[in-house]
DNA sequence: TGACATATAGCACGTTCGTGCTATATAACT
DNA sequence: AGTTATATAGCACGAACGTGCTATATGTCA
């Protein structure tokens, strides 16, 4: 999640406006995408001329990265954040799902979850974009990680749990859930993906019989 | 699978050239996505000028749709057919996710598997091309619950076997691989995808212990 | 109050987009 | 051989793209 210096300065030294404009594009960019977010269409959204808009970044790649480094922002203050005194290990993983799910599902972006989405559009195109969507995908895929090695060093998972597939399947299955919602309106993904990730936990917890 | 009564006849009295154009649209979208994929840039690609390459699609949407049926094609004739005449249920179910996991690790495409991007891009774009989409995608889901059910009626799998949960797992498991490999190089998410498959199924067995 | 920094708008640029219209090759058929 | 259908290219259009340059408001501080 380290952000680039210009950004987060611009971010964090209380520009309102700056925000509001990054409030809009995730929204844009949530539902057209990090290219089809365009400055005229961003500049209509939110009330201002192509070229005053434009001020504030320096490039659209700039645009984009600032955009990103918003999503991230809003991801840590209502999934991480709230998160981050439930008790450690099984439960916080847990918890950290839940939020997670209820976020896709409840989609404060237009178009869903932005980070897919633009995974997807993003992930042949290499630059500055790529690597910063890559890096803030990967530091939550680590949380998720570390979060479940918690719980295996406190004795809740099995001592030969594979934390790493473990993640990987989990992860899947939220991803999976945002895709069958917001290609087939399939609103049973998101209780399939819990139902999924508690009966994997199941068996990993202590206890239970070997796989 | 159903085509468009233009594009499907256009594709199916042999019009190589046009069949080529495909080809090299196909592999265009699957990296820059549908959109990405201009006129113009096809038309360096294939060879063409503007003009002349448009003359074979009506318009940009009739060439986005026949580039997702030139990609379905390609997706029937390198994983259904082939899979078509092994051993029924189980065996088959695991002959076709095994094709499909290995059509997207070899990635006839230069992006990765076509359908995985278009679906971020399209998801929140109503019109022809996501309905499409959305139906292409639907009946191998539909296919693959298929094989599970007729897995339960050969009395391979449990009865009291979720099928509709089985394939999400099973369809998320391959799609969270093709992101790890795509956004994140990482290439071990194939064999995190592939035990995966066989871990849940040899749960889902019949014989095994109830979960 | 005057100097100065900042935010916004206006305007224009070169490029590319999708998409028409028209002319010319090439192939097929009578 | 002459007509006719088909494929391709040339060219131009209006629009939108990202991005500069310049002028004007709107503060902030001396």
């Amino acid at each position: 999640m380290k952000a680039s210096p210009t950004t987060l300065k611009s971010i964090s030294h209380g520009n309102k406006i700056r925000l509001e404009i990054l409030r809009v594009s995730t929204d844009i960019a949530s539902a057209e995408g990090l290219e089809g977010l365009t400055i005229g269409r961003l500049a209509k959204d939110a009330g201002m001329s192509k070229s005053g808009l434009f001020a504030h970044f320096g490039s659209k790649e700039d645009l984009q990265l600032a955009t990103l480094e918003a999503a991230a922002l809003t991801f840590a203050e209502q999934i991480i954040e709230p998160t981050a005194n439930v008790e450690p290990g099984v439960k916080r993983l847990v918890a950290m799902l839940e939020a997670w799910i209820q976020s896709v599902e409840k989609s404060n972006y237009r178009g869903g979850c932005l980070f897919f989405s633009a995974s997807a559009e993003m992930d042949d195109r290499p630059g500055k974009v790529r690597d910063l969507l890559a890096e803030l995908t990967e530091s939550w895929v680590i949380a998720l990680n570390n979060e479940a090695k918690l719980a295996v060093r406190l004795g809740e998972l099995r001592e030969d749990c594979n934390v790493e597939l473990l993640i990987f399947q989990i992860h899947g299955f939220v991803q999976e859930a945002n895709w069958f919602y917001r290609l087939h309106n399939e609103k049973r993904a998101f209780d399939w993906a819990r139902k999924s990730i508690d009966q994997i936990l199941r068996f990993l917890r202590t206890g239970g019989e070997k796989i």
